[in-house]
DNA sequence: CTCCGCCTTTGAATCGTTTCATTGGTACGA
DNA sequence: TCGTACCAATGAAACGATTCAAAGGCGGAG
């Protein structure tokens, strides 16, 4: 109803002046406790709240974090956000968060925002090409570090996942389990993110005498689209199947899974191992628990908002891209050690 | 680097009053277009962004509304957010979101953070008591909107979804299947919506001559808790196992689908009918693909906008608890006509 | 008693935008 | 030619918090 407490108010209030009163805010201990005690049962008694447009334009630039994402509903991005969220109240910032959900627009969208806002940095995992606004943001003193993707140092910080080492670590796993006939499932090749994992895979087979890969493109990165390279492996036969199957993602895993072994009667992982990649929450819920590769969310939230404050204390500071290394997570659909006979 | 432009430099450069800068933003038609290509020249030449809070500073509030929500990673929170920032663009606000992850003083920062930015409004999904600050907010005209709870209509308004009507439909669907050894697997019941979804199915079942229904409380709401269940009812052999089940969410009729088809060779919807609540991504993409209680999510999210926005426009205006009914998604668990034998 | 230094408190200036009363100019009718 | 009406443009005031130079008050030393 009426207009909201300022801290003129308060100052009438408690009948002190309007620098007393922000000194009890933000350098208590200039105050003394008589005083002190007087401006915060004022503050009380009318409820006041800071107002932060009026401290924020008085500062010239605010106590928040910009960050843009591509789905929020991505366990991955989701405990990423919380722990930026965690490492940025430390430094006594609070997180804006947008979720761009793949579309340039929407994300260019949240870019002006958090210009408008005057945000202190930003954390984005880029859809579109943003490289150039976000360069004219950095010369402004807007620092921003890219999450989930490589970046060029030149240009900016980035914390990202080494997909190859990932790969590399699913495909050397099943390969330890005895398994020589391989088979990548993931697709379209063009996501970076596939092809890296695939460019692993290859490595670690190359790395071991009578092994083969073979890649099964799938047609997008869901259930069913798994459950369709499944069904095609079965209708094989039961000779020409792989004994070991690494999926670009567990969606892809888990729809293989169906098909093998609901419909199939093939067994996992007696007669084929399978292993997925991302560890989402249904991995370990999955009929056999998948194995898979977990990538460290938490590590990477955090060391954003790190490299992020770097930029912030030190204008000049080099950039930095930080690259994280995946980790084997072994549950039962790779468990039990002999190849299959 | 150097200080961001303001729109006195604007003006400067443009050779015009900073008044005249700021019709051209907000009011373009009191600008000769003469004055108007020149101010916007210098504009772009200078890089001129707003400043969000001097704007918001003068206005005496911001033009955002506040969310808060249970769990972001829940696809029901997600897709009403993504809802409600569509509504509330078309009036010009901008969405911040806060995630309170089922944690009450995340919520309570939250609530602090949104009345410090000086939010329009609040749309939230409570978890712990926090109707008195609320209710002291909208006395000084920050109105709320609870989500997926009813109100008190005294107090707010509310837009919620009708879980008893739900259970009743699910319930009922099992019913006109021709399957009358109901159960209901679901818990801990001390939770609104998991008691109010069996009140419903209890409705249907008393209105069926020779219907039963038994309620097997789960532990938990996990694939896991669900499997759990599913196992138990396998040992009782399949003279006593039930012809229909229904499950308070569809993680739990997931894990009862996986022990009873997999490891058990029970036959759904041929032995067991089964149905979830919810309609996850994942229900489509099951083994069976699973029938399920859908949300109204885009509706509720729209909806709640537009009572936050009623009481923005008349802040006397009377609160109104808007209930949704959930919709039947019939799909391969309950596909079939007959009850078995 | 006076002076000095220290601690507390004061209040004006400032940030960038919007608003609005006022001014300056132009065109048109009388 | 003068007056009126209208349109464009002006610039000072206001929003609320923070900052900082300056003033005030107090105690202790000389």
């Amino acid at each position: 109803m009426s207009r909201a407490a300022s801290i003129k108010d308060v100052a009438n209030h408690a009948q002190v002046a309007v620098g007393t009163v922000s000194n009890v805010l933000n350098n208590p201990d200039r105050v003394s406790k008589r005083t002190k005690d007087r401006v915060l049962q004022a503050i009380d008694e009318l409820g006041f709240v800071r107002n932060d447009a009026a401290r924020q334009l008085r500062a010239g630039h605010s106590r928040t974090i910009g960050v843009v994402v591509l789905d929020v509903g991505n366990p991955f991005f989701t405990s990423l956000v919380r722990a930026a969220e965690d490492a940025a109240a430390v430094n006594g910032s609070a997180v804006l968060l947008g979720d761009s959900g793949h579309d340039a627009n929407r994300e260019s969208h949240y870019i002006d925002l958090f210009q408008e806002q005057r945000v202190q940095g930003l954390l984005i995992s880029p859809v579109g090409d943003v490289a150039d606004r976000l360069e004219a943001l950095r010369q402004r003193g807007v620092p921003t570090v890219l999450v989930d993707r490589l970046a060029d140092e030149d240009r900016f910080s980035s914390v990202s996942v080494d997909d190859d080492a990932g790969g590399y670590l699913a495909a050397r796993h099943l390969l330890d389990l005895g398994r020589r006939k391989l088979a990548f499932v993931g697709g379209p090749l063009s996501i970076r993110q596939v092809s890296d994992r695939l460019l692993g895979a290859r490595r670690a087979v190359a790395e071991v005498d009578g092994a083969a890969l073979e890649v099964l493109d799938s047609d997008g990165q869901s259930v069913l689209a798994g459950r369709g390279v499944g069904n095609s492996l079965v209708e094989r036969g039961a000779g020409n199947m792989p004994d070991g199957i690494f999926c670009a993602n567990d969606l892809l895993a888990l729809g293989v899974m169906q098909s093998l072994t609901m419909m199939n009667g093939v067994r996992i992982p007696d007669d084929v191992a399978l292993i997925g990649y991302d560890d989402i929450d249904f991995a370990v819920s999955a009929v056999v628990p998948l194995s898979s590769i977990r990538q460290p969310t938490d590590a990477i939230g955090r060391t954003a908002i790190e490299l992020l404050t770097e930029e912030l204390d030190a204008q000049h500071a080099r950039h930095r891209a930080v690259v994280f290394t995946p980790e084997l997570v072994v549950r039962q659909s790779t468990a039990g050690a002999a190849a299959p006979h």
